[in-house]
DNA sequence: ACTGAAAGCCGAGCCTG
DNA sequence: CAGGCTCGGCTTTCAGT
């Protein structure tokens, strides 16, 4: 699946606002409403753009703390069983499996500290957890929407302005 | 500002799909579309809805290696330098300060190993920073939209169904 | 504060260059 | 593969309850 420059523009344009018209997107870019229509329609087929979503405020909804816990499981433990484990949990909104000490890192938005103090408390009951080592957030510095920056342009790799 | 359970359902289809019609959502919620219409309009005014964006798979535009990094900075180093620092890097996708030992906990995007280790390798060379420590992802378990879930509903906190 | 109707405008499909 | 056109339908607004 091959992208151009176009399709980058386009997408750049929808994730910065997804309710623009494809007139005005279409103007950004350099071509007509249905041109666009067209690109946007085959990004959504080959999973390029997989929907439309609304962005939240997390604090406006009451999410005022976050975490990032690192789990420690038992030799045996399989990445199924984590994310099967972990998906329950509405409080954890990203977990990944990765390289180094621990064995997975999950990401927790919560109402307040005891809040996750109580998620962790139950994470950590959990069978194949061997410990947790967990950080709470201070203040979040980047919270980029994915998506808004892209790849192929190589000379921005990497290379701070 | 006070959220009735009618906007935190409409928040929930709109973070589902941010492109289904007024109508459609008042179908779900029980009310008429020009009544979503002006809730929308008032959860966008108050900041609780902050836009509407595409969702992108990062590894259809390329992103395809991520990792996240901890980063031990000096002692007089204030989190804005942090921040201002780190934004001027697209691959550092989300960034924060934390307790513990690390300061800050850095998540990246690349396109592959190599690029990672070059981001790395070019933090780790700004003023600040005295070591960092980083962690390959090695496979994605749970990446939630944030706002899917609403804190309110105490009974689900901590509690897996 | 929600409902219902009227007017403007966008989106989807087809057809042309 | 991009552009232009048309109609159905959605968004928006306003009056009404």
């Amino acid at each position: 699946m091959e992208l151009d420059q176009l399709d980058r523009d386009i997408i750049a344009a929808l994730v910065d606002d997804a309710r623009q018209t494809y007139a005005d997107i279409g103007h950004q870019v350099g071509l007509s409403a249905s041109a666009v229509k067209r690109r946007v329609d085959r990004l959504r087929e080959t999973g390029a753009i997989t929907g439309f979503s609304a962005r939240v405020s997390p604090q406006a909804l009451g999410w005022t703390t976050e975490a990032y816990v690192e789990l420690f499981c038992q030799g045996k433990t399989k990445p199924s069983d984590i994310a099967l484990a972990v998906t329950r949990f509405p409080e954890v909104v990203a977990a990944a499996t990765i390289t180094g000490e621990a064995d997975a890192l999950l990401h927790i938005r919560a109402t307040d500290v005891r809040h996750v103090e109580r998620v962790i408390e139950r994470i950590a009951a959990m069978a194949f957890v061997v410990r947790t080592k967990s950080s709470i957030v201070l203040s979040r510095l980047v919270d980029t929407p994915p998506g808004a920056a892209v790849p192929e342009a190589r000379n921005t790799s990497a290379t701070p302005s």
